[in-house]
RNA sequence: GCGGAGGUGGCGAAAUUGGCAGACGCACUAGCUUGAGGUGCUAGCGCCGCAAGGCAUAGGGGUUCAAGUCCCCUCCUCCGCACCA
């Protein structure tokens, strides 16, 4: 018979899409110890991508392992369903943005089912249907009632493209994260954010504990949050009543500090402009040049320049007078956006100094013999200050605590810790996504909408043209609202929520998707978390990654869950690749999934999406080689649908059919059996520990390969059925996981019945895998000279004389006078002579 | 510049604890089969060499009986961060 996956896939697809049951999780009262197992939702673009294949390759071998392994398995699949391109299609080909998102979806699902993913459809995900997002607008205002949610004015990222504003994360390289060629610009404007540097220390201490995730996220993680350990410092100005406050995680050099310097941004920047034109000008150039060069993201190269104010202000700790300066390279969004200016013992205070010919005061020196007194010095353990002071003397780690603590007591400083992490600006001015649900009363001020009277619906009938602000302010209807506090005229708020707010919690919707009364209940939600092992791209490192951590914590401080953390454990695949590159429509080099399963069937192409590299690294796609995997798999056809009827009739379904016929079991079979149990082993090592999936499918082949080759001996009766239908109905399990169609149909075939997935993944036999003869290498001097087969318990004394008959080690020995011989037990022998 | 991951045949890769480098697959070569057309089977396939043998895991050095694997130096590729005080 010939292998047709054409024939065999859809026929079991239609199986398996009438039974909802298949691979639905049991609830949580099931007995079984659970696993959750997750791939990232996608947005529903319309066609599901190699990229996809892949990640859900490796989510779907896992689940149908842990299913064989005994385990209450979740393992959903949703659509990531608000955003952009959906109202991009609706001003291009005017179809609006439901329909198309839901079009795209149904689309999507299918090819999903096509390839014969095992996903509980029961608990389907639609980010932008109202019995979801009415949650993210439940949450939102129980994060507006706790304070991590307001209102403010700022600088913002916009990205002309989207046309809507951006959060901090989703800028990368200056550049919208969405659109690689748009330079981000900045803008002020009023907006939604929340509260996420209320968790930066518990996200930053967290991440310790996330030794499941791969390292490289938590270091992306680690240096986003930034989190900086230092001091501020107030210094006055001298003949004003005004104060600077610069931030240093270096007070411990104060004494050498030269000047103040402070932003272009700053208030009192604003203050000595206004009574100085030509400051003016040069302070509005240097706003400008910031702007310009942080929309480059081009903040580092910019050179330094600085203009003096002609200002001074007192340093609190020695009484000194500084200068005031304005800097460029300061910036008015981090710390207090100003400086103190040390120019010994700090680089870029150096450089600047140097520059504009600043005194040089050096107040560390290094406490061990060194020649090295260049400046700028920043050493701190081993070193030592001078001419500071009472501090003089002393280890400038110690006295960085003793002087900010000296600052405090004298109420003009304190110890301070300051991060990189900004709170999370989530309004969009954008059509298609969560409305905020928040009203504007001329009397009452900002209201927040009644819980009851969620969802704050999305208006379905809408002109989309692009153009000009949020289109949801143009929509009478949606805007003009009755105050739920005073019924007064009110204005709804016409901004949407970052898609992010979706995914952010989105698994937990998972484990309880058809709850009208709550976001889900905590009972399931409890039993299901953490997700045992999430999986998806890097690229949401620092967006997905780090907003659904925050998430999770507000959710458990709402008393919603009870774990600090959504996933346990965090794989990253690697790239799809195609002519060393990235597959991209502009490249060209864009794969099908669609083309290759109706060329090689859906088992071809994802167990070769997981066979051509490991799936943390890169895969260049090569379509040859799933050609390789499909002629692989139509061997296996052949061989067991050849030897299936006998199996069939044999009908021995047990675990362990061996069990009372060793007697009668042949060599040849035994050394059938000993490579089975060998690759039994070998999987399951594999799985439970590295994931190297490449290699347990070359173990498979090269246990198939056996098998071909014992054809002869099947046929002539040299290996009896018994065997046959061991050796086979492990083959057919082991599969199960990497190309489940075809699993599913021999395992009917060989006389089961029901779900292969749901059936006992083989237990290794440790005594049969065992050899009963080696190989044992011999060196000489380090030099393979010959390797000898001697039984496996084999004395060293017999090793040693079979390795001395050795013609090769003979002749290589001749002559010589042996130094050493190191003998390896079922290793090696190495012989060293002289 | 800092941090991380990598560099092994013509290609994708394997070598899990320092112990036969290249499993498995692709491509290629030869033969048989098939007969129309990405068929199946058998054998070969790191490099040099007729062979014996020698040389090979980015390059150089070291430790060891033994190094792809451990240590030191250098080079290259990819990713992240980068005036964050």
């Amino acid at each position: 018979m010939r292998y047709t996956p054409s024939e065999i896939e859809p026929r079991w697809q239609a199986v398996w899409d009438a039974d909802a049951s298949l691979y639905a999780a049991e609830d949580v009262t099931a007995g079984k110890p659970k696993y959750y197992v997750l791939e990232m939702l996608p947005y529903p673009s319309g066609q599901l991508h190699m990229g996809h294949v892949r990640n859900y390759s490796i989510g779907d071998a896992l689940a149908r392992y842990q299913w064989m392994r005994g385990f209450n398995v979740l393992h959903p699949m949703g659509w990531d369903s608000f955003g952009l391109p959906a109202e991009n299609a609706a001003i291009k080909n005017n179809i609006p943005p439901r329909e198309w998102t839901l079009g795209n979806i149904a689309e999507m699902r299918v090819q999903m089912r096509r390839m014969g993913l095992s996903y509980d459809w029961q608990r389907e995900v639609t980010t932008c249907l109202p019995d979801y997002y009415k949650w993210n607008q439940w949450l939102f205002l129980k994060m507006y009632e706790k304070g991590l949610a307001y209102r403010k004015q700022s600088k913002v990222n916009w990205c002309p493209q989207c046309a809507t504003v951006l959060a901090n994360e989703q800028v990368v390289n200056g550049r919208c994260w969405r659109h690689e060629d748009t330079i981000v610009e900045q803008r002020d404007l009023t907006q939604w954010f929340f509260r996420i540097t209320k968790y930066a220390d518990e996200l930053l201490d967290g991440i310790d504990k996330l030794d499941g995730w791969p390292e490289k996220v938590r270091t992306m993680q680690r240096n986003w949050i930034g989190r900086s350990e230092g001091a501020e410092v107030t210094f006055h100005v001298t003949g004003t009543g005004h104060t600077i406050t610069v931030f240093t995680t270096r007070i411990d050099t104060i004494f050498g500090a030269t000047s103040v310097q402070i932003a272009p941004e700053h208030p009192l920047a604003k203050e000595f402009g206004a009574a100085d034109s030509t400051l003016q000008q040069q302070i509005d150039a240097m706003i400008e040049q910031q702007k310009l060069a942080k929309e480059a993201d081009a903040l580092g190269a910019i050179e330094k320049q600085g203009v003096a104010t002609g200002k001074f202000a007192t340093n609190p700790f020695n009484g000194e007078q500084v200068p005031i300066w304005i800097g460029n390279y300061i910036l008015a969004d981090y710390g207090t956006g100003a400086i103190m200016s040390v120019p010994a013992h700090d680089e870029r205070d150096f450089e600047f100094a140097t520059k504009y010919g600043l005194e040089i005061k050096r107040v560390v020196a290094p406490n061990v013999d060194t020649d090295d007194l260049a400046l700028p010095y920043s050493g701190e353990d081993e070193a030592v200050l001078i001419d500071s002071g009472d501090w003089s003397g002393k280890n400038p780690l110690e006295a960085q605590g003793e002087m900010a603590a000296y600052a405090e007591a004298n109420g003009f400083g304190k110890a301070t810790v300051t991060y990189r992490l900004k709170d999370w600006g989530v309004s969009r001015q954008r059509y298609w996504g969560t409305p905020i649900p928040i009203v504007y009363c001329d009397e009452c001020g900002m209201q927040p909408v009644p819980l009851e009277q969620l969802p704050v619906l999305l208006p379905e009938k809408i002109d989309i043209s692009g153009e000009g602000g949020s289109p949801l302010s143009r929509v009478p209807e949606f805007v003009n609202v009755k105050c739920p506090t005073c019924n007064g005229n009110a204005k709804r708020e016409t901004d949407t929520m970052d898609t992010f707010v979706d995914s952010s919690w989105y698994f937990y919707r998972y484990t309880d998707a058809k709850n009208d009364s709550a976001p889900f209940d905590s009972v399931k939600a409890n039993y299901w978390f953490p997700i045992d092992q999430y999986i998806g791209g890097v690229e949401h490192a620092i967006l997905h990654l780090i907003y659904s951590r925050y998430w999770t914590k507000v959710m458990r401080d709402l008393g919603l869950i009870k774990n600090d953390e959504p996933a346990t454990r965090l794989f990253t695949q690697g790239m799809v690749i195609k002519n060393g590159a990235k597959m991209s429509k502009s490249k060209g080099n864009i794969v099908s999934p669609d083309e290759m399963i109706a060329k090689y069937g859906a088992d071809a192409t994802r167990m070769y999406a997981l066979f051509a590299a490991p799936p943390d690294r890169d895969l260049e796609w090569q379509e040859d080689g799933v050609a390789g995997i499909s002629r692989f798999l139509a061997r296996v056809y052949r061989l067991t649908t050849k030897y299936a009827p006998a199996i069939a009739a044999h009908e021995r379904r047990e675990k362990k059919t061996h069990a009372g016929s060793f007697a009668a079991l042949t060599p040849e079979g035994m050394k059938l059996l000993r490579k089975l149990n060998q690759t039994i082993a070998k999987i399951t090592l594999d799985f439970s520990g590295r994931w190297h999936f490449n290699t347990c499918i070359a173990s498979v082949m090269t246990l198939m390969n056996e098998i071909s080759a014992s054809e002869v001996l099947m046929d002539g009766g040299a290996i009896a059925v018994e065997t046959q239908t061991e050796v086979f109905r492990a083959l057919t399990l082991m599969l199960a996981p990497f190309a489940p169609f075809l699993s599913q149909e021999l395992w009917v075939l060989l006389g089961n019945e029901g779900p292969v997935f749901r059936a006992s993944w083989p237990v290794a036999d440790t005594e049969l895998a065992k050899e009963d003869e080696i190989e044992i290498p011999i060196q000489v001097n380090g030099k393979l000279a010959s390797v000898v087969r001697v039984a496996a318990d084999a004395s060293e004394d017999a090793i040693k004389s079979a390795a001395h008959a050795e013609e090769k080690v003979a002749s290589r020995l001749a002559g010589k006078t042996i130094v050493k011989l190191i003998y390896v037990p079922g290793k090696l022998v190495n012989i060293v002579v002289k």
